[in-house]
RNA sequence: GCAGGUGUAGCUCAAUUGGAUAGAGCAUCGGUCUACGAAACCGAAGGUUGCAGGUUCGAGUCCUGCCACCUGCGCCA
C-alpha cells in the first residue's frame, strides 16, 4: 500500500490481465499512462485494445472484464470505458494523500537502481594545447548531468576526462615551440592554440593518403582537407616523429616541457569548470598518456586470441557485419586512437569493474565508437572482471550551430571560445539580476555586489545549461545567446524563478508543516501532486535512456503547474489554517523536487534572484 | 559510391517509445500587478508531422521506395 497510484494501477491491471487473458496475455504491458486530457481522468489503461485483439473479443467487453477483475475500490473512482476501449481512471483523494505522505521523504520517492554498480563516464575530452570550444561545453554539461543522475540512483560513478595528451599532435606542438625557442613558462593557452594550428598545417600533408582517399570515395570534406595540405610536410612530420619517440622514450627535458603544456591547458579547463560549476577537476584527469603502457598488451591480447590479423601491413580487427575493419596498429608499428580507446575499455571493465561505460562524445564519432565497442566485445571485454555484462554506450550529441545554422562563430567571425561564451552569459545574467534588485519590492533589494554576482552567475550559466539539456542531445543544436538570456519562457531562469518564489513563500510561512494533512482539492493542487508522484519514474527513464532532457521537460511541467497553482491559490491568505499548512507543505515538496531535479541537471537553484 | 543521422507551427524545440482532438516557448494579437515576486498567469491565432505507398482497431512513432540537408568512410585524433 505504499506505492504511488500509477505503480499500483500497473500492478492491479497486470493481475487483472493475467486473470482474464490466460496464455494470450502472458507478459502483457498493462499500458497505464497519465491521461492526455483532464476530462479523461488522471490515468488511462490502454491494455484492453491489444488484449481484445489477441482474444478475438470486443475491446469494450474486454475493458469491462478488466474492470471487474481489478480491485480498485480504495484507489480509484468507478472507472469509465471510453472510445474504442480505453479505461479512464480517477484517483481517490485519500489514495493521493497517502501517496504524497509516502513520497515526502528525503529521497523524494526516488528508489535506487535495481542493479547498481560502477559506471565510468567519459566527458569533456579536451585536447592539450587546444582552446576549448562549444563541443567540449556540450560533452561536459551532458556528461556531468548523466553522472549526477546515475549517482542519484545509487551507482558508483567515475568521471574521466580522457585528455588528448599523447601522440603525434602533441609532439608536433612540442617540436614547434622548442624549435621557435618559446618560453614555456610564460605561454598561455591562446599562444599554445596558435602553435597547435601552425604545427598541424605544416605537418599534415599526406599524398599517399590523398590518393587512398580518392580511391576509396572518401567524403569531399576529407579530400579537401588533404588537398589543403602541402609540401614540406614530410620534413615536419619526421621532426615531430623524432620528438615523439624521444618523449615516449622518457627524455627528461621533453617530459618537463610536455607537462607544462598540460598545466597550461588544465588551468584553462579548471577555470571553465569552475564557471560552469560542474564536478570536474584534476582528480578526473585520465589522459591518453596514462594508457601508453597498456597499448602493447592490448595488441598482444588481440593477436593471441586471433581476434586480429595483418592486412596490408597493418593489424586490423574484422567486423562481422561490415566491410571495413578497425585498424589497431599501423604498418609502421605505431598505435592509433582506436588502440587507446580499446585500452581504456579494457582497464575500465577489467580493472575498474565498470558495468556501464558511457561516452559523452560528438555524434560524428559514431562509426568509430561502433567499431571500437564491437572490437572490445570480440576481445572479451563486453563482460567485466566480475562476469557482469557491460553496457558500452556512446551518448552522442549533435553539433552546436549559430543562429545561421552554420558552426558557431562570434560576432567578429572567429571561432567562439568557450570562456568568451561563459563570460558573456555570466555578464548578462548578472546585469539582469542587478537591475531587478533595484526595485524596492524585490527580495534581492539591498543585496551586496558579491551576492548579486553569485546569483547572476547561476542565472547565466543556468540558461546555457538548460538550453543544452532541454532538447534531445543527438540533434544538432542552435546556440543563440540572445534567446537564452531573454530569461523568459522555456528557460533555465524560468525554473529558477519558480524555485525562488517557492522559497519566498516558505520564508513567509516559517512554520513546520511536515506533518500537516494534505488538502489538494483545487485542480491545480491535484495536478501538482500527480506530477510530483512521477518523479521517481522520470529519473529512472532518464537514466535508462541516458537522456537528461526528460528531466528538463518534467521540471518545466512542474514549474508550469506550480505557476498555475500560485496564480489560483493563495497560500498565506488561504481560507483556513489547515489549508494554509497543506499548501505550505505542497510548496515545500515542490521546491525540494525542483531543486533536486535541477541539481541532476547541474543547474543551481538560488533562493532569491 | 557506401554507411549513419536529421526532417514536426514563421523561428527554437517537445510528444511518457503504437493510443483519444500532435503539445510548449519565442515572435503576433487581446486580457491580468494598491492582492504571497509580472523573469509570471489566462486567452486568440498559427499544422497535409519532407513526399508516396504499406502494416492495424489506431502511425509523428514500425516497414518499403523516393526527396532535402548534415555527418562519417584503413595507417590523423
Amino acid at each position: 500500500m505504499s506505492l504511488d497510484p500509477e505503480t499500483r494501477l500497473k500492478d492491479t491491471f497486470a493481475a487483472a490481465i493475467a486473470t482474464i487473458g490466460g496464455d494470450a496475455a502472458h507478459g502483457m504491458d498493462p499500458a497505464i499512462r497519465p491521461s492526455g486530457k483532464p476530462e479523461f481522468g488522471d490515468f488511462q489503461c490502454n491494455a484492453a485494445l491489444g488484449l481484445a485483439k489477441k482474444m478475438g473479443a470486443n475491446p469494450r467487453d474486454v475493458a469491462q472484464s478488466l474492470i471487474d477483475a481489478a480491485d480498485l475500490s480504495d484507489l480509484c473512482e468507478t472507472p469509465v470505458i471510453a472510445g474504442p476501449g480505453f479505461i479512464n481512471l480517477t484517483v481517490l483523494p485519500a489514495a493521493l494523500q497517502q501517496a504524497m505522505d509516502v513520497m515526502d521523504t528525503e529521497a523524494l520517492g526516488v528508489t535506487p537502481d535495481s542493479d547498481p554498480g560502477v559506471v565510468v563516464i567519459d566527458l569533456c575530452g579536451v585536447n592539450v594545447a587546444k582552446q576549448m570550444h562549444v563541443g567540449h561545453l556540450r560533452s561536459t554539461i551532458i556528461g556531468d548531468s548523466l553522472a549526477r543522475i546515475l549517482t542519484r540512483l545509487g551507482n558508483d560513478v567515475r568521471r574521466e576526462n580522457h585528455l588528448g595528451d599523447w601522440g603525434l599532435p602533441i609532439a608536433m606542438v612540442l617540436h614547434e615551440l622548442r624549435a621557435a625557442g618559446v618560453d614555456l613558462d610564460a605561454i598561455n593557452l591562446t599562444d599554445l592554440d596558435a602553435a597547435y594550428r601552425e604545427a598541424q598545417a605544416k605537418a599534415k600533408l599526406d599524398a599517399a593518403g590523398l590518393d587512398a582517399a580518392r580511391a576509396r570515395h572518401s567524403g569531399p570534406h576529407r579530400i579537401a582537407e588533404l588537398e589543403a595540405q602541402n609540401e614540406g610536410a614530410s620534413a615536419s612530420r619526421a621532426a615531430a616523429a623524432e620528438t615523439l619517440v624521444a618523449l615516449q622514450g622518457g627524455d627528461e627535458a621533453l617530459r618537463h616541457d610536455w607537462q607544462k603544456l598540460i598545466d597550461v591547458t588544465m588551468t584553462a579547463v579548471q577555470d571553465a569548470s569552475d564557471k560552469l560549476s560542474v564536478t570536474l577537476g584534476p582528480e578526473h584527469n585520465c589522459g591518453e598518456s596514462t594508457y601508453r603502457d597498456d597499448l602493447q598488451p592490448v595488441i598482444t591480447h588481440l593477436e593471441e586470441g586471433n581476434f586480429a590479423h595483418v592486412d596490408d601491413g597493418a593489424l586490423v580487427v574484422d567486423m562481422p557485419d561490415r566491410e571495413r575493419p578497425l585498424l589497431v596498429r599501423k604498418r609502421d608499428g605505431g598505435f592509433l586512437y582506436a588502440t587507446t580507446d580499446l585500452a581504456a575499455i579494457r582497464r575500465r571493465t577489467q580493472q575498474t569493474g565498470a558495468i556501464r561505460c558511457i561516452y559523452a562524445v560528438d555524434a560524428r564519432q559514431r562509426d568509430h565508437f561502433r567499431d571500437v565497442f564491437d572490437a572490445a566485445r570480440i576481445a572479451g571485454w563486453g563482460v567485466n572482471a566480475d562476469g557482469h555484462d557491460v553496457e558500452l554506450h556512446h551518448a552522442a550529441f549533435g553539433s552546436v550551430l549559430g543562429p545561421d545554422k552554420r558552426p558557431l562563430k562570434t560576432r567578429s567571425g572567429t571561432n567562439a571560445t568557450l570562456s568568451s561564451l561563459l563570460d558573456e552569459a555570466i555578464a548578462r545574467g548578472t546585469a539582469e539580476v542587478t537591475e531587478r534588485s533595484l526595485r524596492a519590492s524585490s527580495p534581492t533589494h539591498g543585496l551586496d555586489h558579491t551576492a548579486l554576482a553569485a546569483i547572476g552567475r547561476a542565472v547565466g550559466i543556468g540558461a546555457i545549461k538548460y538550453a543544452d539539456l532541454s532538447g534531445d542531445a543527438v540533434k544538432d543544436y542552435v546556440f543563440d545567446m540572445d534567446r537564452m538570456v531573454a530569461f523568459e519562457g522555456d528557460t533555465g531562469p524560468y525554473l529558477q524563478y519558480a524555485h525562488a518564489r517557492m522559497c519566498s513563500i516558505l520564508r513567509k510561512g516559517g512554520e513546520d508543516v511536515s506533518e500537516s494533512p494534505w488538502g489538494l482539492e483545487d485542480v491545480t493542487e491535484r495536478r501538482l501532486a500527480l506530477l510530483l508522484l512521477r518523479y521517481d519514474q522520470v529519473v529512472h527513464a532518464a537514466a535508462a535512456s541516458l537522456q537528461p532532457h526528460r528531466i528538463a521537460g518534467y521540471l518545466r511541467e512542474i514549474a508550469e503547474a506550480f505557476s498555475a497553482f500560485y496564480q489560483a491559490c493563495s497560500v498565506m491568505q488561504a481560507e483556513s489554517d489547515d489549508l494554509r499548512r497543506s499548501r505550505l507543505r505542497l510548496c515545500d515538496l515542490v521546491r525540494r523536487v525542483l531543486a533536486d531535479g535541477l541539481q541532476l541537471l547541474g543547474i543551481d537553484a538560488p533562493e532569491r534572484m
